[in-house]
DNA sequence: TCCGAATGGTCCACAATTGGCTCAACGAGG
DNA sequence: CCTCGTTGAGCCAATTGTGGACCATTCGGA
């Protein structure tokens, strides 16, 4: 019966590849199973099946079964992969866009003993002899502020900008940026978070987490370039295209 | 039999210990009782629990237990799973902090042809006749709006941010919020959105953007329960239940 | 000190599932 | 009649799951 309904399956199971419908296991129903589902024979789903395999969407493995092709349409993996080599630029420009407002969701909603482990943290990082320990209270003191908004996303956000940081480039960027006047100074504006925090106001706990991330990226933009190429890598925003490209057509 | 068992297996087990299951003693069930809670062979629980161990989220030790890792540094691929279950308010929320901000600076930074191309994504939007359409000039009018903040991070955040908006519940969410009435506010929210931008007025972009995020977040909160589980996936800003045995036996 | 229960580590034979492949037959269209 | 897509069936090889058995280590109690 040459009416190509190879074809129609072949078309169908696009579009059921492009609507997401597999996403989540990446996995496809096996031949004998979507035969069934298309009331055709099996040699026929593997026909429609082979189209979609020699074009790169699908990938079949004996005995596994078949499955979405890894780097397709952008997915969560590939999302982070790029993010890991974010600028220090924009990273604190996405930080001065969501720890202000994470300091007045903290203010707004936090509990008391959510706020007293901000104190606590505050507290240490003031007290902490050896620069090491400084910075990992400092970063705990960021981390219980999300934490008291009572929103998961929002501390994942801030976890994966915190992993960010903990890179290599950043390392060695934090390191050069150090000087004990501006640790003695981080606390004191830190000091201005707690306050507003504390009192629950929260435009006052914003706009003291606003001017703390300005010191910061300021001082981070008083580091000598590293080297030629690293300054590239560091500094350098998304600042080509005139026209732009845009993914997913 | 290739079924995915011990990959079901093996994500049932790491929400069990995200949600702090056997935060108290620090120790899991041993082998062979996995094994009968989920109904599976006890070689299957071993497999799912070895790719939980080469990530260092679990401990073996011979004669005594599994152990919950206690030192556990987080890495972007753990982050990135709890992310993709990410509730619709803590989405919204999270959304509401960043995309107005993006609005605004787009005003700012962004080029005459970026601009031009949020334009255009809007235009696209208004006249699109199927509600698939709709919904990816919709979703491109807001990646165009990242686009022009030349800012790579800020644009994988977002990207984020629509791939767990992708996902099937959140399909269901938008499907039953739908309305004609409520696609023409959009449009006519768009227009503002953008009207705030080609004036190159930060502050009226951002407003704007607000403005129709909230619209969102309400058309989204009016759509009654999908069922009693669902709903609770939906909602919880927290974490799956104590799922017992899925299989036959 | 010694023993035994509990627990993870390893291995095996077997079954079940899945994609890879072939073949004979059918039927519509030329 | 011939061609070509389709059908239905069967078998193969690869992979995974099953149900064991046995070992090594740990730990508490006899």
């Amino acid at each position: 019966m040459p009416r190509w309904i190879a074809g129609e399956v072949e078309q169908s199971l696009r579009r059921r590849i492009e609507s997401g419908e597999w996403r989540q296991t990446r996995r496809l129903p096996n031949e004998r199973e979507l035969a069934v589902q298309y009331g055709v024979a099996r040699n026929t789903v593997r026909s429609a099946i082979d189209r979609i395999v020699s074009d790169g969407a699908l990938i079949r493995e004996v005995g596994r079964g078949t499955f979405l092709s890894n780097d397709r349409d952008p997915d969560f993996q590939s999302v982070v992969r790029k993010l890991s080599g974010a600028s220090p630029l924009d990273v604190m420009a996405v930080r001065m866009i969501v720890e202000p407002r994470a300091a007045a969701l903290a203010a707004a909603r936090g509990s008391a003993s959510e706020l007293e482990a901000v104190a606590a943290a505050h507290g240490s990082a003031t007290h902490a002899i050896e620069s090491g320990a400084f910075e990992r209270w400092d970063a705990e003191f960021h981390q219980r502020i999300f934490a008291a908004t009572r929103n998961e996303l929002l501390n994942n956000v801030h976890e994966l900008l915190r992993l960010i940081r903990s890179q290599d480039l950043w390392i060695e960027l934090k390191r050069r940026s150090f000087s004990v006047e501006r640790r003695l100074r981080y606390c004191d504006e830190h000091a201005a978070i707690l306050a507003g925090l504390l009192k629950r106001h929260a435009e006052e706990a914003s706009s003291a987490m606003l001017i703390h991330l300005q010191t910061v990226e300021e001082n981070l933009a008083s580091v000598p370039a590293l080297s030629p190429s690293a300054n590239t890598r560091l500094y350098s925003s998304a600042r080509d295209p005139p026209e732009p490209a845009f993914r997913r057509k």
